[in-house]
DNA sequence: ATGCCAGCCGTACCACAGTACGGAGTCAAG
DNA sequence: CTTGACTCCGTACTGTGGTACGGCTGGCAT
């Protein structure tokens, strides 16, 4: 909103600074930097001054990082998946590889919580609610079932 | 196994060292020295030499620790819950009602993961396998879906 | 008495994904 | 030319749940 106008893209040149990357992008400065230290984004050029210059492609890239992630990748799948963007090389079947083993463990964490879920709806069950906690049968079968 | 007799379990007087309850409850040493820490254990009374003398009843209570965790319960929230189990005015709902918001958030993280899955299960749909990684529609979509 | 495991402590470290801080230098507008 | 916003860097810190290390003492069987 305070936003004044100035340098919001700084304009004739098409190269970004953080900030205008970041808020594209919508993550924090330093998170560029922590991609970049990862090896997510590779280093940009600099000015003279040192201030990096962004392509303008990079804001794509910080938003597929993010969508990825919300896919459940984590930082280190998604550079695998962008080197493999970037080895000419490779084919589709490295990806959808990727793709088929994050699914798998996807399915697996949602056997996992469900049978979790089970477990607490029965407690819950057997809960009369009024009984004082000496007798809470959720305290009682957490202090003796058998893992 | 090669465990000499000796001291099996500090006889005689009722008390336990780590590496006993560590043993019984099946966690490393450094665990319990973390949960006294944290404040899951108390800290149990000393020998003059300052060796810790457990309780043998600490032993379920790391049990009942490892338990809550496995059904998805934070160190945070199982903190809590012993606390309301050593605090004698406490009900039964309060247990409950934590219980119920436990439910509530693993109900949401499966619909988030099944949401996740139909995802990936869709792109990898659009997949042919053999084409080019340039033409890969799984890095395509990942490039240009809006979230 | 001697050997040796067991336990003590503070501290550092692991992965994960960032965020914060402070002091210095830069840029552009007024 | 000054002001204020922006960026730079290295480093430290967040939270989560532990594990590891090293040096020192304790306990006990032989």
């Amino acid at each position: 909103m305070g936003r004044s106008e100035g340098q919001m893209v700084s304009a004739r040149d098409e190269s970004l600074r953080s900030g205008e990357v970041a808020r594209l992008a919508g993550v924090n400065i330093e998170t560029l930097r922590y991609y970049e230290r990862r090896g997510l984004l590779p280093q940009p050029p600099r000015r003279p001054s040192g201030y990096r210059m962004y392509p303008i492609a990079t804001v794509e890239r910080v938003r597929f990082i993010k969508r990825a992630q919300q896919l459940g990748f984590s930082l280190r799948e998604i550079q695998q998946l962008l080197q493999l963007e970037e080895a000419a090389w490779a084919s589709c079947e490295e990806v959808c590889a990727i793709t088929e083993r994050k699914i798998q463990e996807i399915a697996e964490k949602i056997r996992d919580l469900q049978k979790i879920r089970r477990a607490l709806q029965s407690l819950l069950r057997q809960c009369p609610r009024v009984a004082p906690i000496s007798k809470c049968p959720i305290l009682a079968s957490l202090k003796n079932a058998k893992p």
